[in-house]
DNA sequence: TAAAAAATACCTGAAACGAGGGATGGGAAT
DNA sequence: ATTCCCATCCCTCGTTTCAGGTATTTTTTA
């Protein structure tokens, strides 16, 4: 019997995960929750077999998250299950060791078949995912910048449409030094003016 | 037996309403659907009493279709179901005729109260929809500001990083032109920089 | 505690943007 | 038939951003 741990935000998505996985006879729901900080405690006591795993979580970023997780939990298997079907995302969190990935548009047995696939040591991802995955074209990062806590601060009041000079005033440091946060900010998104990174910034939910 | 469609582009999300809805005696799941189109030929078919709405769906944005529906359909009573907390989203789709609006986040027994609650003739919001509804301050849009096919293509390449004489090339106009369009733009949404419209058209799915 | 990363600051010149105008023609709606 | 909206174009000037560096001092982290 496979114990699955299911993480996300909405009571609604909860109800109808827990229908799905009690319908089969080898997956057992066997913790619910509703943010990261719940599931890191629940870890600590119990440690299943899966995490299905939202990445809009009020509390933590599941981006964040999953990395953690995996960190401290290595046998855990983690399946994402996200509205994101931006490249960077998915790779990124591919890159932090995630075993699954999988769209929130997609049908239970979808689901399903991630919880098997990833016990059986595969990695699983929907046919969307992978056909995003595996685009080589697009615009954008291939995955997320790292951005640092001044670096993202900077780029919150840039997209609240402060200028340099008025987000200097505001953190009581030079201009100069909000300019070269800006360009090691525009470095690392690979673009050149900061309209181009705003959107990845709001899209990533970076903010 | 208050009859109700719904409409989410998630199997997930469709199956747990569905579920929820079945386990009240006056509320019957009458339809279920993934997309805009589909709802707006059922409805043809045949009017429900109310009509649960998400707001992103694949083919047409739930803000538009709400309109849609309502002026064509005056007396079915619309709930949006939506992640989107935001001020200019909750007014725009009120402004439209809806006559409830739940976060996603919220628990079953909202949802069910909701559609009691509009077939009472009432109109219904959350708790935390209701804060953010009344919430004078803020910043940001009252409403979303309608913008036009041209502002919008403005719009849309200039998050793509373009300045203004590349985007004059691409459509085949004076850079002056596009110097215009861009004015309007921050005029309609109260702002004096394109940076501070590109998060909310982001956020607000206008692109 | 040594090395790496982050935050700070400075300079210059060119390019782009924003604020403040005015103006015209076409098409849709009333 | 006329008004209104949309898209178009033009001008000037001051502000802001971007691209190109270099360099020092804190923090973190290994």
């Amino acid at each position: 019997m496979t114990e699955v741990f299911i993480t996300d935000d909405h009571p609604i998505v909860l109800d109808g995960l827990r229908n799905l996985l009690e319908t089969s006879e080898d997956i057992l729901p066997a913790g619910i929750f509703q943010n990261g900080t719940d599931t890191l405690k629940a870890l600590k006591e119990r440690e299943p077999d899966v995490l299905l795993l939202d990445i809009n979580l009020p509390d933590i970023n599941g981006i964040e998250l999953s990395k953690q997780i995996h960190d401290t939990y290595p046998e855990l298997k983690i399946i994402i299950l996200s509205v994101h079907n931006e490249k960077a995302v998915i790779r990124s969190v591919l890159q932090n060791g995630v075993n699954g990935y999988v769209l929130k548009n997609s049908i239970g047995d979808d689901i399903l078949e991630a919880v098997r696939k990833v016990m059986d040591g595969d990695l699983y991802m929907c046919r969307q995912t992978r056909q995003i995955y595996e685009s080589e074209d697009s615009n954008g990062p291939d995955v997320i910048p790292k951005i640092t806590r001044r670096e993202r601060e900077i780029l919150q009041l840039v997209t609240e449409g402060y200028t340099s000079a008025q987000i200097a005033d505001k953190l009581f440091i030079s201009p100069y030094t909000v300019e070269t946060h800006r360009k090691n900010l525009m470095e690392k998104f690979d673009v050149n003016n900061m309209t181009a990174i705003i959107r990845y910034a709001t899209e990533f939910k970076l903010l």
